[in-house]
Formats: structure tokens, sequence, C-alpha cells
RNA sequence: CGGAGUGUAGCGCAGCCUGGUAGCGCACCUGCUUCGGGAGCAGGGGGUCGGAGGUUCGAAUCCUCUCACUCCGACCA
């Protein structure tokens, strides 16, 4: 892309409201524009990055075996008074009433409509186990939305649902939640800790937040130190094999972290030695929840066993807060001069900056890279404004692109570009073929 | 929902107390000079001061109502 032919309307000063830092720079960087309390456009920098953690946590989702699908946004009062919930949820669920006087809904979430589909369609054993997850926007109509899309009332999330015959099976479903979604935070560049949670109005019997470690989170957060030392890497799991994805969960909660919510401090006395004891603050990216028959039993979603027997199926479900990622990996990702991007997030690969635009060799030069970047497979971003270099590095930083090929005269004449780390700040001079090879490099497998 | 604030140009703000028909910085437009970390000079465009009512000869300014937004708290992915 082009940045002269670019919708990115970066701000030089920080509004007015925007009290942390991944707020303040998402309105600075022209990622979102705010239109209501809580309720966010996407502009073109901001939509980027927002469908890239969509995609990744599409991929993570199917590697582990579940399957895609689509509720609306709209949901009928109807499903919601089944479950007892319509009346349960309060004030935060946003309620709307059609011409017809029906009685509607802006789903804050998507229990009941997942299993009226289940229950419509499956009644058989045989078709279990099953996961269906959708990503789809929500609404809370929360008290108070604040830190810009952290808290949003609308915002985009991955929900899933597992229907499975017995517990056992459901809680192999957790456990593949679980290293799916360590998967999933790992390829965002973020280290997100599972945690002992609480099960809040969705109920249910075993549940874990995942947490990013940061002084802006809203949970206060308990843990030995050496958690955040676990990864997962390039190890190959076979989602199928329940003792290795168990074995996976057990290596990654062993470690006392618990948020405020479920703290024991007789426990954490116990177990973690002192010179580990760590507290926190957090941001949640994710829950996991294996509730049981508490849907499944009121609703009616049940299938017959091998034996003739009809059971309610056991389910769990599973979310990951997308649009609510964006904002706290910037938290987690971010310097006085703007943002950070990780790889697997970045809007674009790498920037191109030209730093006098209109000089015959500068600007052929540029364009050469910019070609051969994109011949690479790579989407870069090439600042070929007329404008001052100080002001391109400043946008550059600002937008947070890991990775800035810079061309000027004096370099050219030498044969060489810069390319900059943003993490590091670190710089080196090579050719521009030698520049466009080590880019591809860096995203070669992702 | 309780408490506290703020709405004046795209953004950040002043003006309001002590009424006289709007100003500064940045951004934007034109020209010239500049050009490796947010340039300089000159010229220019843009606001029915959140909305409605009231007081007054006259309201951004005073009064009433209303809407929106923000912050602290309780709540929350």
């Amino acid at each position: 892309m082009r940045l002269s032919r670019y919708f990115l309307p970066v701000l030089r000063e920080t509004p007015a409201e925007a009290q942390i830092a991944s707020h303040r720079l998402m309105l600075r960087a022209g990622m979102i524009k705010q239109q209501q309390a809580g309720i966010y456009s996407w502009l073109p920098l901001g939509f980027r990055v927002l469908k890239n953690i969509e995609r990744i946590v599409h991929e993570e989702q199917q590697r582990a075996g579940h399957i895609p699908l689509l509720m609306p946004t709209l949901q009928p009062a109807e499903l919601w008074r089944e479950s007892g919930r319509y009346d349960a949820y309060g004030p935060e669920m946003l309620r709307i009433r059609d011409r017809q006087d029906r009685d509607m809904l802006f789903g804050p979430t998507n229990e009941e409509m997942i299993t009226d589909i289940f229950r419509s369609h499956v009644s058989s054993y045989k078709d279990l186990p099953l996961t269906l997850y959708h990503i789809q926007w929500k609404f809370r109509d929360e008290m108070r939305p604040r830190f810009g899309v952290m808290r949003g009332r609308e915002f985009l999330m991955k929900d899933g649902y597992n229907f499975d015959v017995t517990k056992e099976d459901a809680l192999h479903a957790y456990n593949r939640h679980m290293v799916s979604y360590l998967r999933t935070y790992e390829r965002m560049g973020l280290t997100a800790i599972p945690m002992r949670a609480d099960s809040g109005p969705i109920g249910g019997d075993d549940t874990h937040e995942f947490l990013v470690l940061a002084e802006t989170g809203e949970s206060e957060v308990f843990y030995d130190d050496r958690v955040t030392n676990r990864e997962l890497g390039k190890r190959d799991i076979d989602y199928d094999d329940r003792a290795q994805v168990a074995a996976v969960c057990e290596e990654f909660t062993q470690l006392y972290a618990r948020t405020d919510e479920t703290h024991d401090s007789g426990i954490w006395e116990a177990e973690v030695p002192e010179e580990h004891r760590k507290v926190g603050r957090g941001i949640e990216v994710g829950q996991i929840f294996y509730f049981g028959t508490k849907y499944s039993e009121p609703m009616g979603a049940t299938v017959q066993t091998a034996d003739g027997a009809t059971v309610p199926v056991h389910m769990g479900s599973h979310g990951i807060g997308v649009s609510r990622l964006v904002g706290a990996i910037i938290e987690a990702s971010h310097d006085d001069r703007g943002i950070i991007w990780p790889e697997g997030v970045t809007p674009f690969h790498c920037g191109i900056v030209n730093l006098r635009q209109g000089d015959a060799e500068t600007d052929a030069a540029c364009e050469a890279l910019y070609r051969d970047l994109q011949g690479k497979g790579l989407d870069p971003l090439y600042d070929d404004r007329d404008a001052r270099a100080g002001e391109k590095f400043a946008t550059m930083d600002l937008i947070g692109l890991p990775w800035r090929i810079t061309v000027g005269p004096r370099g050219l004449k030498e044969g060489k570009v810069e390319l900059t780390s943003r993490r590091t700040g670190d710089s080196e001079e090579l050719t521009p073929a030698q520049a466009v090879e080590r880019v591809a490099g860096i995203y070669a497998g992702r």
C-alpha cells in the first residue's frame, strides 16, 4: 500500500478522553473512531489488525478440529426465556422490539442459540463430539464503557461451544480449547496465562481465564512468576490425543495463578515459594467453561446413546475477545513513541520510508523495493508522501510496523538501504536485495 | 446507577466570573525556500460556541430544561 493513497488519519495530539496507552495509541494511529460510548468504527489500519487476529483465531480453532459457522447478532427473546436468562441477565442485555412488537435482543453471547441449532439437527451420540464456533459482534450494555476497545459495549468475540456425550469427553474439549488458546495467543506475540477463575453469570464448574499481564489490567492477579516462562513453541500437538492434550494443560496450570476472585491466600502461601510470589494486574483475553447440562437440560438438547438412553449433552463454552485483543496487544507492546506490533498481527509487514520523495534515484529504489517485497508475498506500506524525514519516521514509529526500510540518497550512494527493528531500534545497512531477503526470512512460515 | 466534570474549527485549548456578535497552537489550502527524526517565511479557507427555551436593546458568556461524552466507584469479555 502506498501511504499517499491510503486512509491513515493519524493525530499528532492525544485526544483528551483516552486514558490508557492502547486507547490513546489506537486513536492517534488512526485505527479507530469512537461513534458512541463504547462503540467504534474500525478505520483501515485498525481493521487490518482486527482481521489478522480474527484470522489467527480461525486457523487455530480449525486446527483443533472446531467448526466455524455464523449466528446472527439479533436473537429472539423466546430462546432466552427457555433458559431462564431473559429475566436473569439484567439491563446489560440490549432489548429491542421489532415492528410486530416481538421481543428481541442484541446477543451478548450465544449459548441458547447454539443449543437450539444443536437440538434441531443432532440426535445421536454418533454425531458427537462436536464443537461449533463463530466470530461475531456482541453487545453488552455496560454501565461504564472505557479504555477504548478494551471495554466497549459492542465487541467482536469468538465464542465456541462443545457438545459431548459424557463429562469426560467434554473435559477433553475443555482441554483442547485451553491448548488451542495458548497457541493462538502465542502467535499474536502474547503471553497469556490461564488462571483459575470464577464462572460468573454464564455459570459452570470448571473455568479458566486467560490473562495478559499489564499494569492497566482490570483484574488483580496472584501468580508464581515462573508461569511467565512457559511456552508452547513449535511442538506438535495431536488434538485427538487426550493424554497429550491433558499433559499440556497440566504443564500450563500446575503453578499457582489465580485472579482475585478465586485467590486463596492459604494455598498461595503453602504452595508458592516466597521469592516466586508475584501480584500484578492482567487483562482478560479469553475464558473457557465447562458447564455440563446447564443449557442442554432445560432446552432439551439430548442425544440417544448406544444403549438407547436419551441423555442431555455435556457442554462448554469458550470465548476469545477478538476486538479486545487489539488493545491488549498494544498494552503489552508499545513505547513512548507508539505501538510495536508483533509480526503475527502487524497491519503491514514492513514500512518503506522514502527520505527524498521526488529524487529520481531514491524514488526508483523505493519503487523497486516495494515491488520486490510484494513479489515475496509481503504487504509493505510505502511512505511516498512528500513529507520530511522526521514526520515519516514519527508516523512509522506511531503505527508500529515491526520493520522499517529507510531509503535516502546518502545510503544509496553506497548502494545501501537501512533495515531497522521497531522493537530494538537496531539498524543494519544492507543492499536492497539483502533487505528484501531479510524481511522475507522474518515472515517465512507465518 | 451513585459521585464529579466537560461540550467553542478536524485535534488540543483560551474566552464565560465582570453580556457588546469568537481567538490561539497544531492540522488543512496556495506560493517560495528547505529536506536523514514531527521545518521556515508569506498569504488563505474553515466554527449559527451540543440542542431547546428564557432574561436582555444585545447571550459562547446569565437562568431553566435537555442531549452527548469523560473521569472515580459498583459491574464486566
